[in-house]
DNA sequence: AATGGGACCTGCGCGC
DNA sequence: TGCGCGCAGGTCCCAT
């Protein structure tokens, strides 16, 4: 799923090939991912409009125009970009640029969502979001988590709570900080926090390194894998054994969502 | 405040 | 070989 590390690949992939690039012309096959905007008016906006910056805000792409408006890129579950010059497979919108490859959305199960937006800022998805775990200190982390009687798995892919942290990354740090993924959030002890904390900040920082995890559809701009996947010691590994004790790894399901964790090491 | 369920979607793996 | 079924999960929305 492209969560924190993967959005972050694409966004620095992204900035280092947009910016001030000129958009000539959106096609759309499969405008369904397009939201708040119809499609002529998306092209209207759009046309004749340069790219100022691209940054990253949780698992958000916000990609900033000469015109003074915004485009909000999100992948949800199963979209990945490319920058390419033939449409790919899947491919639902394309920003065609005065010079070089386009910038192709493509998303196999139509989830993921574009929209155009004058202040990016004032958007719920982006106004509601909790801080951005690479820029808050061990104290702000730490000091998150008080009065939350939540199961900490849940609470960590709640990204009103805290930005980018979806099922992958969620489970190896639980895993890494030994910590069963079931606990309540207010039972985690001073020093469990720091260790959750440091075990997100090295796997989100070395996912970064490795261009993210190609475990789904996720892959970077140039079409490349991202390497963390066999970096993963406990996502989607339900019954292998726990690297560090060989007990069978458990997979169950916890608040909807399929979980991996090892019954012995994470209490 | 917290939890649970359904909706959005479709490719894919599975069992028969 | 082919078909039908159910799973995968980020976000939003509604109900309890």
């Amino acid at each position: 799923m492209p969560e924190l590390p993967e959005v972050e690949t694409i966004c620095r992939q992204l900035k280092k090939s947009l910016i001030n690039k000129t958009i000539i012309q959106v096609d759309a096959p499969d405008p369904r991912i397009i939201k708040n905007i119809s499609l002529p008016n998306l092209r209207k906006n759009l046309i004749k409009t340069k790219v100022i910056n691209v940054i990253r805000r949780g698992k958000a792409l916000i990609v900033s125009l000469s015109n003074k408006k915004f485009l909000i890129l999100h992948l949800r579950i199963s979209g990945w970009l490319m920058l390419a010059n033939k449409p790919q497979e899947f491919m639902r919108v394309a920003f065609v640029f005065d010079s070089g490859p386009s910038l192709q959305f493509c998303d196999s199960r139509v989830l993921g969502r574009i929209e155009l937006v004058d202040d990016f800022e004032t958007v719920d998805l982006i106004r509601e979001m909790g801080p951005e775990p690479l820029e808050i200190s061990q104290d702000q982390f730490i000091a998150l988590f008080k009065d939350k009687k939540t199961k900490i798995k849940p609470l960590l892919m709640d990204q009103k709570f805290i930005a980018g942290i979806g099922n992958i990354y969620a489970q190896e740090a639980l895993f890494v900080s030994k910590i069963h993924p079931q606990r309540l959030a207010n039972t985690l002890s001073n020093k469990e926090l720091i260790s959750l904390y440091q075990a997100l900040i090295n796997i989100l920082n070395k996912a970064i390194e490795c261009h993210g995890s190609s475990a789904d559809t996720y892959r970077q701009v140039s079409g490349e894998n991202g390497t963390y996947t066999k970096h993963h010691l406990v996502y989607q590994k339900g019954g292998q054994p726990c690297k560090i004790c060989k007990t069978p790894l458990i997979s169950q399901e916890i608040a909807g969502r399929g979980t991996c964790f090892c019954p012995v090491c994470q209490k």
